[in-house]
DNA sequence: TCTAAATATTTTAAGCTTGAAATTTTAGGG
DNA sequence: CCCTAAAATTTCAAGCTTAAAATATTTAGA
């Protein structure tokens, strides 16, 4: 007896990579106009942005290894970022009591102003990039993603 | 009258913004991986790799400006790249007869070798990381890419 | 022919990123 | 108490990336 599925003309090996490049470019594109923004209207950069972001949501502050592996970025990447944030007022970093190896960063009061500001902005960017998705396309696209991302999560 | 549509407890800018954080972290975990193999099983990086790519596709090679705006990279970034190419024996630069300005990249009979093997292996990582992806979701999300492509296509 | 603008490329300075080494501090076993 | 291992962070070297400046060449117009 034959097997159910019809014979492709294309192994899905090619298809996946296919949609691979596709995925790279879609975000790639995205990706390239938000660092456009921040630079030209913000005199900022996205990882400046995604460390102010990361501190937003953590209103206690984050020890410095804690915002790294947030981010999915290594320890020394946060040092040089948290360093450039400091000196402009816009961070801070905080002794943890009980141990002296460790610091917490956090935003002052300047940080949380300028990252509100940027935020709105950034959303404002992102619903015009993908205005061409719907509520309905969002929805169907975010659960392809969960399947892509599911996978990540078993492999760590 | 009221609208067609239910009031949605979130708008639709919202739910934009996460699916769009939610695309970002699935390319950077696949590209992380894929950089990683590189690095690891065959001491190269992706940078090297998109070149190299590239210029497979296009064996009487590509004149560098050519290349850069076809990986979508600056023409300092291609320079760079593709002279530690060519010092390895992987790439060379051919004079373009009749102007004198430019220079067209080749791989060289090592260089498409190595890339033949490279991206072999590659496409076997792909494969790997898009498994949960079944052929309709491969479609289904390769449709949903496209309307964010078609954006961009017009925004040049 | 001369010359100004356009084109092709490389160079440069600044910032991002990583992995690995170095530093400081803490924790635990003897 | 001592001493080694682990943990938190920074420093470092190397490579990637960009925008802008510099160089070289070509093109087109006066």
């Amino acid at each position: 007896m034959k097997s159910a599925q019809a014979p492709s003309a294309e192994p899905l090996s090619k298809a996946r990579l296919r949609v691979w490049l596709k995925l790279l470019k879609s975000v790639n594109g995205i990706e390239t106009e938000i660092r456009r923004n921040l630079r030209e209207e913000h005199g900022t950069t996205l990882p400046r942005f995604d460390v102010m972001s990361a501190l937003a949501r953590f209103p206690d502050g984050l020890k410095m290894s804690d915002l790294s592996s947030y981010l999915k970025v290594s320890n020394g990447n946060v040092t040089g970022i948290v360093d450039k944030l400091t000196e402009e007022g816009l961070a801070l970093r905080v002794a943890v009591p009980g141990d002296r190896r460790a610091q917490v960063a956090r935003l002052t009061a300047k940080g949380r102003a300028a990252f509100e500001d940027l935020a709105q902005h950034h959303e404002d960017w992102i619903n015009t990039l993908l205005e061409g998705l719907s509520a309905g396309n969002v929805d169907a696209l975010s659960a392809h993603l969960d399947s892509i991302l599911d996978r990540q999560m078993e492999e760590d």
